[in-house]
DNA sequence: ACCCTTGCCGAAACCGGTTTCGGAAGTCAG
DNA sequence: CTGACTTCCGAAACCGGTTTCGGCAAGGGT
């Protein structure tokens, strides 16, 4: 007996319940339903009420596609990630899609994503997944100072948001952290550990964060009431090697630096192959402040000091934006900024020496 | 004029050209014109090209959710992702994502992902995806011994591909390194280059290539002729912090190794960091191969041994083999298996001392 | 010449939703 | 009591495809 009525419920179960069985088991027509589940206004609260409760009770849940061919929203959300900068990405890409994932999920809305190595590539997979539909909106990672994809996505008439900001903030949706708040910070951090001369490694000219955390960097310099050595600072510099080159360089000079202000963490971890090099001990001979929170910054010795960036935070952030966005919502209510968190460690200590005995110390040792 | 003409182009190009469009522009029914573009026996050969002539030559794109609403299928290619087991997937996650992503645009078909932080919301997650037909397949990355995703897929019959293999093949697709062979190659390198005590730190017992590695480690001791010391043997052992213990403790034994095979090369990362401590040159006193070849390997100075593996490769052949899954090729012509390449750097020479000094000399430095 | 295939395509139903339109009740003012 | 106006729901079209079914015409066998 079990068995038959097992079997039964078997193909009931397999059988996906649709609209049209809700509305037959309430004798209700299936437009009633639609317009009840979507809040349609000429409803009745009470009709409304009845049918909602059907639905739960028999576990309707809409197919997205079947919506989809009316309304031509597929509750999907798109992401194309640029891997020619290739490592940069890397550090934080499992985090991001985790929040990404998880507010999409939260409202019932999937995650799409594509990969592309260039720039042209880019725009060329987002005009893809524009024109099937496959997508209701992109999440645009790392946006440039001018960026293609923005003037595609604007005459595409697509929704989009930015985990960036944009000079031109038209059409813009975003949600940024506040880095140039973080590079502040971190030089009033330095100065009141007594340091006189401080460097910054900033990242590539082309994205947009560097304006903003250079002038971050210069205003806590203002603040501290120094003055910004320009062999000091240099910019492109995101990885590792670069990190170590870079504050090579600026390390040789006459008058050194004696902490470094770094614009992503990556770079940081190459100060300290620099020091070791050089036979300086980081957070005494050489401080550094570095901007993420990568993971391998609390394995060095000493720890990275850093701020440090809920990539996952962010990403649920990001998706809600979106959807909100593709719902219509005003665009100057979809735009927000938050700190980064420092994250007080072993990297950045009071100077142990002056800069130019540094230098002399640096001179020996090369 | 043409700025006329521009416009009426223009609201015809965002008007999409339906198979409606085509159908009349060639005299046809829609259905005719569908069955054509699907390749049913029952159109004309000529018929057939006349249609696929037309429709490409109108930029007739079928969209993916008004099919999904007959066939149920969405073109679309799911992975979750599980972050528990936090830094695992970092290294090549980007890569690998590259290679499906391609994979699937390639055939025009889409790639939806979500994450989970448990083997449980893993299951739920998946399990959403299916009820609500967001994806057609799914991609198993990281099998284990027993992995429940199979028996969940099994059971629903949904199509999967795992990177992967499992002791139960039925109804697995597959593609996978040969980790084994890796493992044993790595073994009689090492052997040949004079090595007599060699130790393994092997992955996680959870997972299905931890079973496979270890045996290939195994047959390369036996074909070299070497005795294998369970205390050179450490599993769990996949960080890099895991690893520094865990070679630490290989090497305080009374004979220790003068070679550390690791299945994963963080792991091996952490040998480099033991080494250190301990006053040892990799490469001379003691010898690391890896495997993954992930980018910091070739950062490290030594550069890392190790065995690569091309994630954007393997990720290209699983959508691939997803989607002749989801269209029901026979599983059996669905499974393969590729080596690693061996990248031959600094960090595996031949042994400057024999395990006995090599004690001593960690003895005093401790 | 007739019947029976076979090849090929059209007509229409169908998938699971959404949206437009219209009309049946109920409400209210005059 | 009538007419205008709401309120609320049903009927049916619609979205863009796929699939079933049936029929017409050509071809083949007797």
């Amino acid at each position: 007996m079990t068995s038959r009525i097992n079997q039964i419920d078997e193909s009931n179960i397999r059988m996906r319940v649709t609209i049209s069985d809700v509305s037959e088991a309430l004798g209700l027509t299936k437009s009633t339903v639609s317009r009840a589940l979507n809040n349609y206004q000429d409803i009745s609260d009470g009709t409304r009420l009845r049918v909602q409760r059907m639905a739960e009770k028999m576990g309707y849940r809409p197919l997205s596609y079947a919506q989809a061919i009316r309304t031509g929203r597929s509750k999907s959300l798109g992401l194309v990630i640029q891997l020619s900068d290739h490592d940069a990405h890397r550090p934080f890409l499992a985090a991001f899609l985790a929040g990404l994932s998880q507010g999409a999920s939260e409202e019932g809305w999937t995650l799409t994503i594509a990969t592309a190595n260039s720039p042209q590539t880019t725009i060329d997979t987002i005009q893809t997944l524009i024109r099937d539909r496959k997508v209701d909106g992109f999440i645009l990672p790392r946006t440039l100072r001018n960026d293609p994809r923005i003037a595609v996505l604007r005459e595409a008439n697509v929704p989009f948001v930015m985990f960036g900001r944009s000079p031109d903030p038209t059409g813009c949706a975003w949600h940024d952290i506040l880095g140039e708040d973080a590079m502040r910070d971190a030089v009033l951090h330095l100065a009141k550990l007594g340091h006189r001369k401080i460097g910054f490694l900033n990242g590539g000219a082309q994205f947009n964060y560097s304006g903003l955390r250079l002038s971050g960097f210069l205003d806590g310099m203002a603040r501290a009431g120094l003055t910004p050595d320009p062999d000091h600072i240099k910019i492109d510099v995101m990885t590792t090697q670069t990190g170590e080159a870079a504050s090579r360089e600026v390390l040789a000079t006459a008058k050194p630096p004696t902490a470094i202000v770094c614009a992503v963490d990556m770079a940081a971890l190459g100060v300290y192959r620099t020091a070791a090099d050089l036979g300086l001990a980081m957070g005494a001979d050489l401080s550094v402040i570095g901007y993420d929170g990568v993971p391998e910054g609390a394995l060095m010795r000493p720890q990275l000091t850093t701020f440090a960036v809920d990539h996952t935070a962010s990403g649920r952030r990001l998706s809600n934006l979106l959807i909100r966005r593709i719902g219509g919502e005003d665009i100057e209510t979809l735009r927000e900024l938050v700190p980064a968190t420092l994250k007080v460690r072993g990297s950045a200590g009071p100077p142990r020496q002056s800069s130019a005995r540094l230098a002399a110390r640096i001179a020996s040792s090369s």
